[in-house]
DNA sequence: CTCATCTACAACCATTTGGTTGTACGTTAG
DNA sequence: CTAACGTACAACCAAATGGTTGTAGATGAG
């Protein structure tokens, strides 16, 4: 059971970083390529400050790393970013449903939502 | 394979509304059963009307539906939400690992031990 | 009917966010 | 060395967030 606890800040962070399509964007440049701040900026409709600040913002919910390169800064999305927030999303889930069920759902894909349980009460 | 794509304000919504302590915890709690709002908010050191904001924020994003049983406003988590935050999650990292990766990733997660990815080497 | 309850929503406020510009500093190129 | 580049960071601003109180409309209980 490798179920690391994050404190609820944690999960804030790692949520709000994703809650912007900016940031999700430069996520997924990142991971190809390590860019430099000024070459991400050059992507976007704003100022180079601003990609300054989404790079924090992403940096502090450790999504990327950077890394510095003579006086360039080269910004890498961490490979396992993604996988702590969908670990993130299980333990959300699991408080109310096994991951048993979660994958029998993923893998069913049904259009007929199956009814409420209750069926056992992790009680708060 | 329903590999929806979403616009990014729907998906900003999706996470924007994770990313809150309290509404993760509404979710928790209206997922084993239906709460009306009063209810809720019995649960939170803030108003009525603070934990009314958490919920429409929720059923914004689509996280929550609200159903009305007399007076009472009862609020329920969407079984299929945390789902496709999970899809969400998914869409973002196809950009650098195939969905196939993806599906062989779930298909390989086991019901009792844990998920821990990085299973093949993404190429990087 | 009357009253208490549950909800909806507006108005307001403090803080945060997402953006700007400007300035300062380290590093590399010439 | 000097100039250009890449970065860091402060100050500022508008808008969004997260909270409050207050008011008003439905609905159920008695």
């Amino acid at each position: 059971m490798v179920v690391d606890e994050w404190s609820d800040e944690t999960v804030d962070r790692l949520f709000h970083a994703l809650a912007d399509t900016t940031r999700r964007d430069i996520l997924r440049r990142c991971v190809r390529a390590e860019l430099s701040v000024s070459r991400l900026a050059e992507a976007y409709p704003m100022s180079f400050a601003a990609v300054q600040k989404h790079v924090a913002v992403l940096e502090r919910a450790g999504l990327v790393t950077k890394q510095r390169s003579g006086r360039e800064q080269l910004v890498r999305t961490d490979p396992d970013a993604v996988g702590r927030a969908h670990q993130a999303l299980d333990e959300l889930e699991s408080a109310w449903r096994g991951r048993v069920d979660r994958m029998a759902r993923l893998l069913a894909e049904n259009p007929e939502t199956e009814e409420n349980d209750t069926t056992e009460g992790p009680e708060r």
